[in-house]
RNA sequence: GGAGGGGUUCCCGAGUGGUCAAAGGGAACAGACUGUAAAUCUGUCGGCGUAGCCUUCGGAGGUUCAAAUCCUCCCCCCUCCA
């Protein structure tokens, strides 16, 4: 593909929250299409398990996008800092990681990344490479170059110091020692989440002491998980992981709010912000049915992580499932023996697994939300005779068949 | 080193001797509605073949007919002063 640096730029940018600056980002454009000499793009990550999802790949996406250009890119995964542990907020102590943790997670890492980016334009890097080689004497001095003053700046610092809430020393030392990543990288760009952007900022700081160019920053916004309000997280299990089943990918993505598909359309899609907007203006003026636009996005996201044949499947079974209120085309078995001729119907859900134990079945039963090849059942003492086979459905997403003798 | 505040069911958070499997909110699940949703309404939300029984309120003991609540020791978290 070959853009101009103008075009180059706007796909860059496209999404980004704050760009510093966008002139320089121009300019290191330029001169690498001049010189043939690719850009150098970093971005950090935890070192701890990946379960990377789809707010993950908001920043990911970006990286592709300069991989596209054929730009560089440095994955740091923060061995070093992951150590230490986590200094913003008041995380869980976390037991420290082993090297075969590490080895291990950056593994993980690059299974789940390279289902976007470009193996042969992404270097794997750890912070601990470097970091672990410099002499306290070295530390020092490199914390020696910024003042409390200036670490105050950072909000929440500001907001923690202000309310007299604790602020560890050690945390002072991380975005000092994020910034000196980008010295031992000489890093042309670091892309962070916008909560990231101080600690990006330092990057630049600490590289003109070290006498470099300092990096361009790019910050992306943090995206909303399911719930549509707080940020997507594993904790908080709003999210849609990569590497879950394109049934799950599909589904998952479908069930979001109106409001939040056009979010997601933003920050997600490739779809170019024209179309988009254009897919919004139907939707108001009735052209398009939401739920269309919103298969659309679905099928696109469930494309990228499997393939277009899974998405169109995922798609059909969905339709199937909870449009026509069909069966899935893959329904779980569940062979049974019972000692005697009869089983009481909580027990076989139990056993089948489709519920926690009697406690809920009876409750699920309650609720009339199990049925017995599609008849509802409501009395929790219902038992049943064990021949043959019979499907069990409870609620709308949970089938079993259970097959008898 | 000194002073004080805490640890409650998935989460937040009430509860200071019985009426507590523990208020309220959130999450989750189910039902209705629908466009798959969202919103809304209703219900459920420790376990158990369940009008009863069993196990829960940081841990271990103890007092009591009775403890999440009182006492003792211990563990952990937090804040302030120095």
């Amino acid at each position: 593909m070959s853009l101009t640096i103008d075009e180059q730029l706007a796909l860059l940018v496209r999404g980004a929250v704050d760009v510093i600056s966008k002139e320089e980002l121009a300019e290191k454009l330029k001169k690498s299409h001049e010189s043939g000499k690719p850009l150098t793009v970093k971005a950090g990550f935890d070192p701890t398990a990946p379960d990377l999802h789809l707010g993950h790949t908001v920043l990911i996406q970006k990286l592709k996008h300069f991989q596209d250009l054929g730009h560089s890119v440095k994955f740091l995964i923060g061995d070093f800092t992951g150590m230490i542990g986590d200094p913003t907020g008041k995380s869980e102590t976390r037991k420290p990681l082993t090297v075969e943790d590490v080895k291990r997670n950056a593994e993980s890492y690059k299974e789940q990344i390279f289902k976007i980016l470009d193996p042969d334009r992404t270097e794997v890097v750890f912070n601990s490479t470097w970091l672990e080689k410099l002499t306290s004497y070295e530390f020092v001095k490199l914390a020696s170059q910024l003042t409390v003053a200036r670490m105050l700046e950072r909000e929440d610092f500001r907001n923690r110091f202000d309310n007299e809430q604790p602020i560890s020393i050690h945390e002072f030392l991380y975005p000092l020692v994020q910034g000196y990543d980008s010295v031992a990288l000489e890093a042309d760009v670091e892309l962070g989440g916008t909560d990231q952007l101080f600690n990006l900022l330092m990057g630049r700081t600490l590289q003109k002491v070290w006498g470099q160019k300092p990096q361009v920053v790019l910050t992306m916004p943090l995206l909303e998980g399911l719930d549509g309000v707080n940020k997507m997280s594993k904790s908080l299990g709003n999210y849609i992981g990569i590497t879950e089943s394109a049934a799950d990918i599909y589904g998952k993505t479908l069930s979001t709010s109106d409001e939040l598909m056009f979010r997601y359309y933003e920050l997600l899609s490739d779809l170019s912000i024209d179309e988009i907007s254009g897919l919004k203006q139907g939707i108001e003026e009735g052209r398009l049915h939401p739920k269309v636009v919103k298969q659309h996005l679905a099928r696109e996201l469930t494309a990228r992580f499997h393939d277009e044949k899974a998405a169109a499947r995922s798609e059909e079974n969905f339709e199937n499932v909870f449009r026509k209120h069909e069966l899935p085309d893959v329904i779980p078995e569940y062979p049974c023996r019972p000692d005697t001729g009869k089983i009481w119907l909580p027990k076989l859900l139990t056993e089948a697994g489709l519920v926690k134990g009697t406690g809920e079945a009876r409750r699920m039963i309650k609720q009339n939300a199990v049925s017995l090849d599609g008849e509802k059942i409501n009395d929790e003492a219902h038992e049943l005779a064990a021949s043959g086979e019979v499907l069990i459905k409870v609620g709308k997403r949970r089938f079993c068949l259970v097959k008898f003798g």
